[in-house]
Order: C-alpha cells, then sequence, then structure tokens
DNA sequence: GTTCCGCATGAATCGATAG
DNA sequence: ACTATCGATTCATGCGGAA
C-alpha cells in the first residue's frame, strides 16, 4: 500500500503496482510530451509515444475508482510541418483498454509563448482531456460556478419594476419569455473552454501549468478528504493544490532532482482552513 | 469547367467532377455534423461519417491548388455518454488519402448553446482543422494582424455582419479607417484561438457559423481574385464572404431551398471597394 | 437621432416515457 | 432489449421597437 500524502520517486508504472484497485478519485497529470523533458525520460519520440503511454494508463485504469476521473493534459506537437497524431491514437487505444472518451476540455493559455513562424501562429490552446471509468462518475458542478457575463449587469439592472413582479403564471416554454428568473442569479455554470494564462512566475520551479488548473479539476471532481494522483508530478504543482485543499495526493516522479524540488514546494504549504473554502451553491438556485 | 462565382445545387461529389485539377486557392467548408441537418441530407450518422465523408474529400484534394488550403469546420457529437471518435477517425483517413493534417484552430464560441446536465458543461469550442496538399502553402499572415490590447480584441471580434453592411457610406470611415490609424503602432499576430459568437438573428437565414469565420481564414489563405470553394454552402455564408473581399466563389448545396436563399443573399451583397481593404501589412514588425 | 430594453433563438444533451 | 420521441434545462447575443 502507497503512502498518502508522499511524493515518490520512480517510474509510475511500476509504483503504481503497490497501490489496490479502485482507490483514487482522480488522476491529474501532465505527461513528458513526446520529445520534451529528454534528458528524464529519455527522449520518447512521437512515433513510439502511445507504445510507452498505453502500459501506464492501463495501471491507471486500474487503481482509479469506478466513480473517479482521469484529466490528461496533453498536446500534439508540430513534426515536419504536420501536427503528429499521436494524442489521437491515444484516444483510439485508450477506448480500447476500456476507458470512455467522457469529454474534452480547451485550455485556452492567454499568454502564450511568443514566436512567429512562416507556416503558423503562436499555439494558444491545449487539450484537457477526460476520461473515465463508468458512465455514472462525480461531479461536483456547483463548486466551480463562474460569475454570470456582463450582459446581466446590462440587462438585468434596469428592468422595469413590472418585470421583476411578473408571476408565475407565465413561465410557459421558454427561458427568455421570463427574464425575471434571472433576478439576483449571479453564478452561472462554466463551459467547456478554461481561460487561464500561463504561470511565467520563474522562481526555481518551471511548471507545465498553473496551479489554477489542477485546482480547478478538483474542486470539480473531488471532495476534501478525496485521493488525487499524478503520476507525472514533476516540481508538484498537482500535489500542492491538493495539499491546499485539503485532497489527499500521491506524486510520482522519475526525476530525482523534481522530487526533491516538489517536497520542498509541499513543507512550505499550508492547507486551507475548511471555513475559506468557497460555497458557491449556497447562492439560490430554485 | 464550373462557373465562377455561382451557387449550384447537387451533391458536391458530383458537381466537383467538373472542376479542373489544381484549381482552387481555399475550401472553406462546415460540413453537416453526424445526425444534424437530417431533412437534407438523409441524416447521416457517425458511425457512417468517415465513409460517407471520405469520397467527397477525395474530391476536394484533387481540386485544391498544391498551395491552397482546406479549413474544415466541424466537432464531435455526445453519443451514448462519450464523444464519438468521427472526427478523429476522420483526420486519420484523410491523411491516408495524402492530405497534410497542418493545424488545428480553436474556434470559442462565446454564446454556445445553452443548458445543464449531470455529467458535462456547455460545449464552447469547435474545431477549424487545417489541412494542405503540401508543405509549401500559401499564408497571408499579414493580413489578419491585430491591434495588441484587449480592447482592441474585443472591438475587432464584435463586428457583425449588419455592422459592415448597415450603412455602406459609413464603411469607409467606420472600422477599417480607424484600424488604420493603428497601423504601425501596436499590430500584432494572432494566435490559433479564435473568440467568435454565433449568429443566432431571428432572421430567414441561419448560418453554421458567423460571417467573420470565412472572412478570416480567406484574408489569411487568399487574396483578391483568388478562387474560394465552399462544397456545403447552406444559406451562402462563405459565399457571401468571398464576394465581399473580391474573392471568386463556388458554392455547392444539396439542398434547393438553401440554394435559393444563398443567391437571394449573394444579390444584396456588394463587393468592397479596393480602396477599403484593410492593409495591415504596413505595420512595420520586423 | 441616440440609447434602452424586451425577447427570440441557437450544430445541445440527458433522462423518462412510449412503441 | 433496443430505438424513437419529448420535455426540461440553460446563457449570451443582436434585432427591432420604444423611450
Amino acid at each position: 500500500m502507497l503512502e498518502l500524502d508522499a511524493i515518490m520517486q520512480g517510474d509510475c508504472e511500476e509504483i503504481l503496482q503497490s497501490l489496490p484497485d479502485n482507490s483514487v478519485d482522480l488522476i491529474f497529470t501532465s505527461p513528458p510530451y513526446a520529445d520534451q523533458r529528454r534528458h528524464t525520460y529519455g527522449g520518447v519520440t512521437p512515433d513510439e509515444y502511445v507504445a510507452w503511454f498505453l502500459p501506464k494508463t492501463q495501471q491507471f485504469l486500474r487503481v482509479l475508482k469506478p466513480t473517479g476521473t482521469f484529466v490528461l493534459n496533453i498536446k500534439e506537437r508540430v513534426v515536419n510541418g504536420e501536427r503528429h497524431t499521436y494524442v489521437i491514437d491515444l484516444i483510439l487505444n485508450m477506448r480500447n483498454q476500456g476507458w470512455l472518451w467522457t469529454e474534452e476540455f480547451m485550455w485556452h493559455k492567454k499568454n502564450s509563448y511568443p514566436g512567429k513562424w512562416p507556416n503558423r501562429f503562436r499555439d494558444s490552446w491545449e487539450r484537457l482531456i477526460q476520461f473515465n471509468k463508468a458512465r455514472a462518475f462525480t461531479m461536483y458542478q456547483d463548486a466551480v460556478m463562474v460569475p454570470v457575463g456582463s450582459w446581466a449587469q446590462d440587462r438585468l439592472s434596469k428592468l422595469s419594476e413590472t418585470d421583476k413582479i411578473r408571476d408565475e403564471s407565465r413561465v410557459a416554454s421558454g427561458f427568455g419569455k421570463n427574464v425575471s428568473n434571472w433576478i439576483g442569479r449571479e453564478m452561472v455554470y462554466p463551459t467547456n473552454v478554461i481561460h487561464m494564462a500561463t504561470e511565467c512566475t520563474n522562481r526555481n520551479h518551471s511548471a507545465a501549468f498553473p496551479i489554477d488548473l489542477p485546482t480547478w479539476f478538483m474542486k470539480l471532481f473531488t471532495q476534501s478528504g478525496d485521493v488525487v494522483l499524478d503520476p507525472f508530478v514533476g516540481s508538484g504543482t498537482t500535489a500542492v493544490a491538493a495539499k491546499m485543499l485539503n485532497r489527499h495526493y500521491i506524486g510520482v516522479d522519475l526525476d530525482p532532482t523534481y522530487c526533491e524540488l516538489a517536497r520542498n514546494r509541499l513543507a512550505t504549504i499550508q492547507p486551507r482552513l475548511l471555513e475559506e473554502t468557497e460555497d458557491y451553491s449556497a447562492g439560490d438556485r430554485s
């Protein structure tokens, strides 16, 4: 049995074998993209990528709870002027392993890396692919609600008194029919497009993603006390997010330097007090 | 030889056979998605979709110039709780036909269809997949530069068709000229993420995408006098955009009603005067 | 002549009910 | 069992009439 709230050094494919079946609520990870982090992972080439990754996803499938979710942050590299197909090949092969390809969130990287090429623009988005083991997975949608768009301010703040009083008898069919439904509503559900800037705090660690990204998915797919796994934990961003949200974490990385870095970051983190937890569900949604 | 600047009724797979090899500069289209537009296209099911589409892309490949580009607007539907794989299957099969999968642009639909489900959020993005015949394709990057700064980005993305044609006399002194004030100041290249709202006007026609979408790609991949093909032209949005930008268009649709609608829309459109054409390339970007 | 406000409408998806 | 239809749910935008 693996220890909770620890960073383990090693290949996740082997390390995870000591983890029981159905024991993890959320797997969130950003694996080394093909040909990246060459020094650590021996430079997996794009053509080898799927074969390299599939044994690991097999372990992920085993340790994930049936109600759990696997969120994979990945993007295809450009190889010889084309987007390589390893990501879509991976999706097809993982479905054959038994994964459900539930959804694909889009991370819009608002301050993407600048640059210019003669045949393409800056790449400003990455995939956050949601895989599940079963259709009846757990999702806490109310935990990630966002403020309603500015249109509501303009429209709803200026409604006449009769609009506000308009009663239930008119409810009928439509949504637009009854604007008064929206009076007092401040939070709406988000979409599958996530707008976040990449982290440019070039401190000691260089994270693949901002901490808000794993935080968002942890709020959506787990609750306090659940177990979050990152099998390529790198500088520990996923584990830090988990600790701050009072989730248990299991972090694995092949690189001892990264493991040490992650442990050092974690040592400085205090979990949030429960009172500080956002509770968007308090709003009256009738 | 097909007539230029015309809307043809019929199956593009057959109609295009009278078009010579290597004669089109840009193909921009949004085919009926699986199980959509059932009345017109007989309701192609998701499982049949790739087999239905591949003979058509074979024709597209033939008529496209080696320097030309094919931009495909498409999105996978949810089937039985999962994203269906017909889009990624299509990409893999088109590569086998000889297409290059150059890039995938992301269209962020700011006003996506509302709704709430227990297992997913609203779908707010669609794919704009760029395919090419050869690596040395033509691209006019300077034609789509945008002013730096968020306010300018908003202004650009909010231009609607009616904004542009409502008052012909104001076109010259309106948007185009204001933008020209920014030439040489703070113009930057865009990214591969495109923010646009869908058109949901209660007019006669209901377009699948806003006219700014084909307009953007026409500026990027063609110049004045080039030939643009939309084999599923629908209400004619692509053709209207081409006419306004002084590009030749070929529009094909199976539905006679749509063809008539497209022709009627086109009859009301005046091409822009050459003087009104933005020329962002003047900016010195070194 | 501007600005303001009422409202219809979207490439949707799920779960229940019916054939 | 398996498919077809239907109601419920939800939010941003732009048109057109009113102030």
